[in-house]
DNA sequence: TAGGTAATGTTGACATCGTCAACATTGGTA
DNA sequence: TACCAATGTTGACGATGTCAACATTACCTA
């Protein structure tokens, strides 16, 4: 934060593009980051960002891309955590998901949103958020290794479990659940029941 | 289709209004649809919306009541199909929801979006989709006066089966899932999943 | 039945936004 | 050191949502 003269060159506008925009969203949403007010954020021309990005579409997928990376990173500590046993894991990994969405709800919401939603124009992005959905297979089939998740395809497994996740978290984020107290107790509850129902 | 001669005063703009950008939204997704090219087609002015719903949002939040109205009854029906056994009667619900989310996609995306999502401001919307909510509380009671489900606060395991139902959809719609093949054989065996954790 | 008023529709205008084209500046390399 | 590719800037354009002022009409009342 010293040498932040104005120059005409800024060193490295990509990641700081990237980094603002995400600080934008998560202050505003997606539906308040502007490319000109991200621009103006960094403190540069409105049209220098397309000199690294395509256009707004891809600047939002890098953004994205960056989430994916983030959750994974969360999801991963969560099953590595002081695993007691590995029903427990199961849960950990699953709430540990729902919590990421939760603390970062806007950020979630892009990553499964509709502003970037070709994931085939964006290699990078399809491969940051398989490698996420690869995690949960991973736990997956490491719960059936250990004798707690029936036998079934693991994609079969992980898929069901995402879907549960995932309408968790945009339930939650989105402030359809209320009124009926603690929205943890709900969270553990329904994965609580998912696990019951697909165990072995 | 007859007297629709070129008049001043069109009969019911707003009802023409909501259903022409219901099948905007269904040709083009939500981010298709203008203001003005709505009008365009509707053959009215581009501000003549303007005296029938407060700005975008607001006709947006019409359509979305719309499609929780058509949810509503779509669920309903299931409901009341040739009941088997109470079991099945849950999981045709539930397959319901789905199926109505993968044959209205962009409606489904609407409803659940950020485009409208401040209920606060549409009383009407807000009522449409708690009248939907309380489709699937109902469903859940009258199972558990079957015996089907165990005897958890109604509400919540509406909660759970509502978000799995949420999540499913929209990973399918979205095309998040995909590849092992049969989509159906998915929702059967995560709804059959769910059932088996909140039997009784 | 005539006339006025509220409801409804139209045109013009403006700010904001994404993005292209042309030009300016710079860092690094031959 | 001189050039070139990378990077940044300014100007401009079309599309969009929406306001303000004006036009037309339906309908109720005297």
């Amino acid at each position: 934060m010293s040498k932040k003269e104005t120059r005409y060159h800024h060193s490295d506008l990509r990641s700081t593009l990237v980094e603002a925009a995400a600080a934008m969203i998560a202050e505003t949403g997606v539906a308040g980051v502007t490319m000109r007010g991200l621009a103006q954020r960094v403190g540069v021309s409105r049209t220098a960002p397309y000199r690294h990005f395509a256009d707004k579409a891809a600047l939002l997928a890098a953004v994205a891309e960056e989430g994916f990376r983030r959750m994974t990173a969360r999801v991963q500590a969560a099953q590595e955590g002081d695993a007691v046993d590995a029903a427990q894991v199961f849960l950990n990994v699953c709430v540990a998901y729902v919590q990421f969405a939760i603390d970062n709800p806007t950020h979630y919401r892009l990553m499964f949103g509709q502003e970037v939603s070709n994931f085939l124009d964006y290699p990078d992005l399809a491969a940051a958020a398989r490698t996420a959905f690869n995690e949960v297979v991973s736990m997956v089939q490491r719960s059936q290794q250990a004798q707690v998740l029936k036998p079934d395809p693991p994609a079969k497994l992980a898929h069901t479990a995402w879907a549960m996740a995932h309408g968790l978290s945009l339930l939650i984020i989105d402030g359809r659940i209320r009124g009926d107290g603690n929205v943890e107790d709900l969270i553990e509850a329904a994965f609580q029941s998912l696990l019951e129902g697909i165990r072995q």
